[in-house]
DNA sequence: GTGAAAGCGCTAACAA
DNA sequence: TTGTTAGCGCTTTCAC
């Protein structure tokens, strides 16, 4: 392969503008202290010779490398990809994070972690130091793993915490899970159940609390008793199962159930149908996920919705904000979900 | 933000290991110049201070970026996205060429283009010339832009061009789109069917005609006539049925339809209902496309599995062994597509 | 087989 | 406000 130099430098533009290095390089980053005459006339050289800067260049000039990290749970993320089930985190986490990205001259890159490891230190040291990444973006489980969040601070790379309260010193983002709950067990509450099962999901998930609190709080401000209501899962469809039948096996049984996932949801109607129990006539069922899974089943399910593409791109407005010593607002930013009703919930049966 | 220096560089291996820098970059890119003790010696140092280099500074020397470009096509891939039907091409082709990529030592990074914009050409080269990337992959439709294939040879980086037979000078990369028509028709004539139907896709996209040529192909080899069973669609729902109610207008009318995409499958089952018939006593239906979509959807659809993740990271390999100046494949590199047999398919109604 | 020197394209720090 | 100088970390010459 031979050598690739770059066709038109800063040099090039420099020449052409009859002005020094510094001066381009001060219109390129849009610094201030350059005479509108003087930008005009760099500009019109920089339009006329197409340039652009080489990003490699720029960071090795001590500047920024406009590349965004976006760090995902290897083992659940494969999992999720070969299952080849709809799971659209990967998707949405991708283009909201890439499109905002684009707006600012930044490009984001995908990276797979192993939480678990006790290497996970030395794997996201390397790909930091080969990529020299402006910001990183955490997510579940990783954005509460002290691990990664004392190496970022270590490093001094601004990090946003998806689905955490940012105590590990990140920009903290969450996808309004507690809102979320309350808002489904209120929808279901508006159509008349009184008995609302809910699924938990993994304990590792800090969300899985979240989502929990929010069912139980509008529950317990709407009087209904919820002490057995509440079933064990880990997002997983076997596991939803279980849940599943634990919760249908109460006397009364529950008139609807909110699961924690989109496959604990998709188990909660199986279980249903073997039970003899038709959704929605006899059970209203609520997905915290909407996927295509949700929403080619039959019947699709109504569900909510987090704003996967939504929040990645807020993350990556912040942390470029950051890059900038502009101001990140205090606490945690909650990215309200969304509710699609669709035909999985219907008022109880009567009796 | 402060300014951010590289904790452990070549130098502080060089001075570790008691060698020139030279000798450490060697080590680094295994080149065969260096004596084994040597070797040796380097490499303890490198992995005792846990050195990785920076690529933005091996790019800086003229060597490579470890940056691979993949392109896909804005407003498709954008409107897929905002469906969120489950198009899970993005998907497939972010993990497979992460994976492969990861392997090499290489990151993949998506970028968005408007094929049909007249500066594609201005838009490519800025990303080109910012992140000099060591490799690009091209999909449907940008495979065959001529525009975009010429830069590249003109800039003389090493590209795939999946879907295409590479006239644009690439490795090309084909997804098996006859076979996978063949085999699909055969299947459907081993269950019984005579007349067996076929929905083509966007004329724009060459595999729109493989498809069809292999369906034609299988049907005269069968010495069964077909000339007014070919129907002609774009992908889309709204032009799957369109072109599904012109086949089924069809006296006889085909007992099959091979539809070529998820859309247009769904867009099939639909009026085949609507017309009175059912999935699969009436009709059978194959997907050319194995998403989410055919999967959850009653009946699940019996669907040609297009190996994306596949082509992908063989994509990033040939492209990676490109740069190493290794011998490529000749001609086009056939990646079989898969076949899953579900409930959309069956033996045709008798009369 | 190994080392020394020059330079990649850019920016920070300083000087004018 | 603008220009000059000295690197950034690495690889490519080209010597030895």
């Amino acid at each position: 392969m031979a050598r690739r130099r770059q066709a038109v430098t800063i040099k090039h533009v420099a020449a052409d503008a009859g002005v020094s290095l510094q001066t381009v390089s001060r219109v390129i980053n849009k610094e201030s202290s350059v005479s509108p005459k003087m930008k005009d006339r760099v500009q019109a050289s920089i339009d006329k010779l197409g340039y652009v800067p080489s990003i490699a260049a720029q960071r090795m000039g001590g500047s920024r490398s406009y590349l965004i990290l976006a760090l995902n749970d290897r083992e659940r993320t494969i999992a999720d990809w070969r299952a080849r089930e709809g799971a659209d985190w990967v998707d949405q986490m991708l283009m909201g994070g890439m499109l905002e990205c684009a707006k600012h001259g930044y490009r984001l890159i995908f990276e797979l972690v192993d939480t678990h490891s006790d290497h996970v230190e030395r794997e996201l040291q390397g790909c930091i130091v080969a990529l020299q990444p402006d910001g990183v973006i955490l997510t579940p489980p990783h954005s509460d793993n002290l691990l990664i969040t004392a190496l970022l601070r270590r490093e001094n790379i601004p990090f946003a915490q998806i689905g955490s309260t940012g105590e590990g010193g990140g920009i903290a983002l969450i996808m309004g899970d507690e809102g979320a709950a309350r808002a489904a067990t209120r929808y279901l509450m508006d159509l008349g159940h009184k008995r609302i099962g809910f699924i938990k999901g993994a304990a590792e998930y800090k969300l899985s609390s979240w989502r929990k609190a929010g069912w139980k709080a509008q529950m317990e401000e709407a009087g209904l008793p919820n002490e057995d209501l509440c079933a064990e899962g880990d997002f997983t469809y076997d596991s939803g199962v279980t849940a599943a039948r634990q919760l249908l096996a109460l006397d009364p049984k529950p008139t609807a159930i909110i699961a924690s996932s989109g496959h604990m949801a998709m188990a909660t109607v199986q279980v249903a149908r073997e039970m003899g129990l038709e959704v929605p006539r006899d059970l209203s069922v609520v997905s915290f996920d909407n996927t295509p899974m949700t929403l080619f089943t039959s019947p699709a399910l109504t569900a909510i919705d987090q704003p996967v593409a939504k929040t990645t791109a807020l993350a990556v407005e912040l942390i470029v904000a950051a890059k900038r010593g502009e101001d990140l607002p205090e606490g945690p930013t909650i990215v309200p979900a969304g509710f699609i009703v669709r035909d999985s919930t219907a008022p109880p049966p009567r009796d």
